[in-house]
DNA sequence: AAGTATACCAACCGCTTTCTC
DNA sequence: CGAGAAAGCGGTTGGTATACT
């Protein structure tokens, strides 16, 4: 059915733009004396030469005595992300359960704020899984490329040189090509370790992932939707039949501020994920979620998984058991990747330990970007 | 200090849904 | 029940503030 436009701009009289404070007061006064009724006849009433979806927009998202003006708490964020999970881009909705913030405010919330910082810890913002592309992982290699170009005083390599360094043990060694082959062979561990940091975060008391639900929803590959409980007050119609409506209220470790607060990758954190490759001697101590690695299969003693176990247990829900022998990873194609890391190691003990320092460093980086 | 890039957010546009007659 | 009006909603735009070079 057609329809006329909501007001009449032919006439040109129709104000658009940025509201004057005049404007806003002729309207609150307007409302506070006569409620506001029809909004096409209101403008006109209240002395407005505005539209009448004009004046019902400024006065809902923004001269609305409730609404609450300001930065968003963590809480408040934690909630918008749930129900983002469940409901999509419903902002009325999840306005609905945020007393005194508008749809419009926290859609461009969403847009500013939370869309990015899921965007950088790779998930993806839309379906809530992780991401499956890689160009957040950019930032990482190119740090790493720095890292191998710039370190005069490491002897670990140097691009400029045609032997890639000082030291004739380094691992990056031969002609240009296999050199190539052998960054590109980083850059696949890269993507794994990346893509395992969803695993391993789990492990981490600190990072909200590491919710049973969140995790197990990374774990199984599954959309968050399967296993994070509804919030509270939540109508049933609006999680429909993928939660459990039984549970109650998220807990704050669902999504707590320090998913969001650390969220962001920045330079300086880059800069320290160099300087503690040079300043470590332990990985293991500073980040449990990526243990050295080692050529031979890890051991297992305290139940913790390491990216590596969990690459090599891709079944496993668990990781007290023993790593089994045959390498197998997430991808499809790391068990090549995998094979190859290992004969490049055997290639030369002293090249493999400058492969562990960076693979160390990579390491970190991976979690610390991950914040 | 000036120019440019980026972030932010209020407001608009147009489609859908709900209400009224 | 159907048509038209009104309201609701979500995507997008454009102006302004701030950061960066």
């Amino acid at each position: 059915m057609g329809r006329s436009p909501c007001c009449d701009e032919s006439s040109g009289n129709v104000k658009k733009g940025p509201w004057t404070p005049e404007e806003d007061e002729k309207l609150i006064d307007y409302i506070k004396k006569h409620g506001h009724g029809s909004w096409r006849t209101l403008s006109k009433r209240a002395g407005l030469n505005r539209c009448g979806k004009s004046c019902r927009l400024r006065w809902a998202n923004y001269l609305r005595p409730d609404i609450k003006r300001g930065k968003f708490t963590p809480d408040e964020e934690r909630i918008i992300v749930n129900l983002h999970s469940l409901l999509g881009n419903k902002w009325s909705k999840i306005a609905s359960h945020l007393p005194g913030r508008t749809d419009n405010e926290i859609k461009n919330f969403w847009n500013t704020h939370i869309r990015k910082k899921l965007l950088q810890m790779g998930i993806d913002p839309d379906t809530h899984k992780p991401r499956t592309d890689f160009n957040h992982l950019i930032n990482l290699t190119h740090l790493l490329a720095a890292a191998m170009s710039s370190n005069s005083g490491n002897p670990m390599m140097n691009m400029n040189t045609p032997t890639w360094g000082r030291n004739p043990n380094i691992a990056l060694q031969g002609d240009v090509t296999s050199q190539l082959s052998q960054l590109h062979l980083l850059q696949n561990l890269l993507q794994i370790m990346n893509s395992n940091t969803f695993v391993n975060l789990g492990n981490n008391p600190n990072f909200p992932l590491g919710n049973p639900s969140f995790n197990n929803s990374y774990l199984n590959g599954s959309n968050i939707l399967q296993t994070v409980e509804p919030f509270a007050g939540l109508k049933s119609e609006e999680y429909g039949s993928q939660s459990n409506p039984t549970t109650g209220l998220l807990s704050q470790s669902d999504y707590s501020s320090d998913f969001f607060q650390h969220g962001l990758s920045t330079n300086t954190q880059e800069l320290e994920c160099y300087n503690k490759l040079s300043n470590t001697t332990n990985q293991a101590e500073i980040n449990p979620l990526f243990p050295a690695l080692v050529a031979s299969s890890p051991v297992i003693t305290d139940g913790t998984c390491s990216s590596f176990n969990q690459m090599e247990n891709k079944n496993s829900s668990c990781c007290n058991t023993a790593p089994t022998s045959t390498a197998q990873s997430p991808n499809n194609n790391s068990n090549t990747i995998f094979d190859d890391l290992e004969k490049l190691l055997q290639d030369d003990e002293t090249s493999a330990s400058y492969w562990k320092d960076i693979l160390d460093l990579t390491s970190i980086c991976a979690s610390e970007n991950s914040w």
